[in-house]
DNA sequence: TCGGATACCGCAACCGGTTGCAAAAAGTAT
DNA sequence: ATACTTTTTGCAACCGGTTGCGGTATCCGA
């Protein structure tokens, strides 16, 4: 059916050795003979199998990409810029979803190990354990978790929160909220610690909660209980929500209570009030990922994490306390 | 370094066919081998080489997935269906962005030819004459665009346009306006059609506009010109900046204009006020898409249009007119 | 007990490339 | 012209599976 290495042999009066050289190692054939196959392959359509070359050089050119939902206003974009810079370096990329079960986050993994030369995870429900484990069969980089000794992309919420509640501040708020996500996240415990941290002002901890708008509709009762002028939200999903009951309830935002999420989605950018947001470099953070996997598939070289900036941008969410 | 077929035959005393077999043709061996060699396999943790069986067998277990932009919210519930869909098959998912690049476009699809057994054309910028020819070499099916004799699935728009008007008209509008999209969009042709048709109202043309935020706001002008008190936009961002435009002005959606959008996107379901919205069935159509193409995978049988319907979804974008 | 059908298994070629090794060709120094 | 490099090419084994073909072993009925 298709045109293989060998038709282009034959075409071309060489050995299928030749052939193969003039494509993988160009140095070691004659120019001119190289010129020449590189001709008739092209004129007959000729295109390596990738699959193929595999088989014998042990590197599939593929790379996993593993996210808990594609679905997910956060993902979109780093798996977009994953995906442009696996293809820059000539490498196609597989996406899968676990639907936040980790089960099938193992389970995919699995199976995709003998596509792939590396696998990135987004956020994995997995333990550590089981990433451990797992990675002595295959090289990983982990995207927004920490993972003992393995090769780690960070997004530092830290600074996020410093900067938001120096924001706030600024604005006359003392008494701040946190609605926290899921007990188990990486993020929630950080941007806790963070404000924890801060003594310009007293925040009360609400929570966990589901990291959705849901979970935002859910919090309203208690960010009003806590007397709070200002609430800090788990991510930008949870934030609308918040903005979305506390309106269900009269309170005005910003003018009653002013609100920032985490994340910068595109939703947040579209709603009213626009949200104040701790922006995450996700694309940035795809990018960077599929370099150091490409990098670790390459040498040896495994450990390291490498934490990105996150910004504060002050939209319409937030505004002077009146209280 | 991984564990073959060739250890699971050693350890088990048989032959590599038999192990082979033992997998992928179990009738042909007998049941107590079989479980031994299974048994043993488990134990040493083998995992089929899928590049390798695809080697001899032809068939990947791979499929690609080609969309115009990951980060348009209109796409992820579309490849997470697919993606999902694609898994309970045993199939694998390659996806890529084309950045809206007709040449990117065709050069991935040239790439990926040779790993996967067949390709997903979403919202493709090709055109038809090289998607037929590229046709020739992978089976496709293509989304939400129509391609002579070739597998589609296609949303019902026009319905949804109808179903639009006639919420509309019910609700005493009569003149309408309609931002249409880029003009080589098939879904804003088959918008424009529909509209034509009906004559409840009055309905002016405006644009083509790009299918974005900037495009709503751009349009608000012409909006107000039209003297339209209801507008239906191409699709939801255009819809959310239109009504960012019209705030803007002092006008207000939906007391003075109504607005609806088109795909249901999430940014518009938590948007104020919340969209009004003809609603695609992208999870559907990700789910039904990755099926056909498995079925004209196997079979040579090709060509077809599956047309799914549309819904219209009220919510607050749209309200009684009072002029 | 024997012949033939059936079930099970091994052999070896093959899928489409890559690569170590050696042979042939071309170039260089003497 | 000879011996020795260096460049270019061919040969054949190999990667990890699958599969057509043929050989045994087993089972069946007569």
């Amino acid at each position: 059916m298709a045109v293989t290495i060998r038709d282009v042999a034959e075409a071309s009066g060489v050995h299928v050795s030749t052939v193969s050289r003039a494509f993988s190692a160009p140095h070691l054939v004659n120019p001119v003979t190289r010129t020449r196959v590189l001709a008739i392959a092209e004129d007959l359509g000729y295109r390596p199998n990738r699959a193929a070359r595999a088989l014998t050089t042990g590197r599939t050119h593929n790379i996993g990409l593993i996210v808990a939902d594609i679905a997910n206003p956060f993902f979109p974009p780093l798996i977009k810029a994953a995906q442009a810079q696996a293809r820059m370096r000539d490498y196609h990329v597989f996406v899968a979803d676990t639907d936040e079960d980790p089960q099938v986050e193992e389970e995919l993994i699995q199976t995709l190990t003998k596509q792939v030369d590396g696998v990135l995870l987004c956020s994995p429900r997995l333990t550590n354990r089981t990433i451990e484990r797992l990675r002595e069969e295959i090289p990983f980089v982990v995207v927004n978790r920490r993972v003992k000794g393995m090769p780690t992309v960070l997004m530092d919420v830290g600074r996020g929160v410093r900067l938001a509640v120096e924001h706030l501040t600024g604005l006359g708020h003392r008494r701040l909220a946190l609605v926290t996500g899921p007990s188990g996240s990486w993020t929630s415990k950080e941007m806790q610690a963070a404000a924890a941290a801060m003594n310009e002002a007293d925040v009360t901890f609400l929570g966990p909660n589901p990291p959705t708008e849901q979970g935002g509709l859910a919090a309203v009762t208690d960010v009003i209980a806590s007397g709070a002028t200002a609430v800090l939200a788990y991510n930008d999903l949870v934030a609308i929500g918040l903005i979305e009951g506390l309106a269900e309830r009269g309170i005005d935002v910003p003018g009653d209570i002013s609100v920032i999420g985490v994340d910068d989605i595109v939703p947040g950018r579209l709603s009213r009030p626009k949200l104040t947001t701790i922006a995450m470099p996700t694309a940035a953070a795809g990018r960077i990922a599929v370099d150091l996997l490409l990098q670790s598939v390459d040498s040896e070289s495994t450990s390291g994490v490498t934490v990105l900036e996150t910004s504060l941008i002050v939209r319409e969410s937030t505004g002077e306390t009146h209280s």
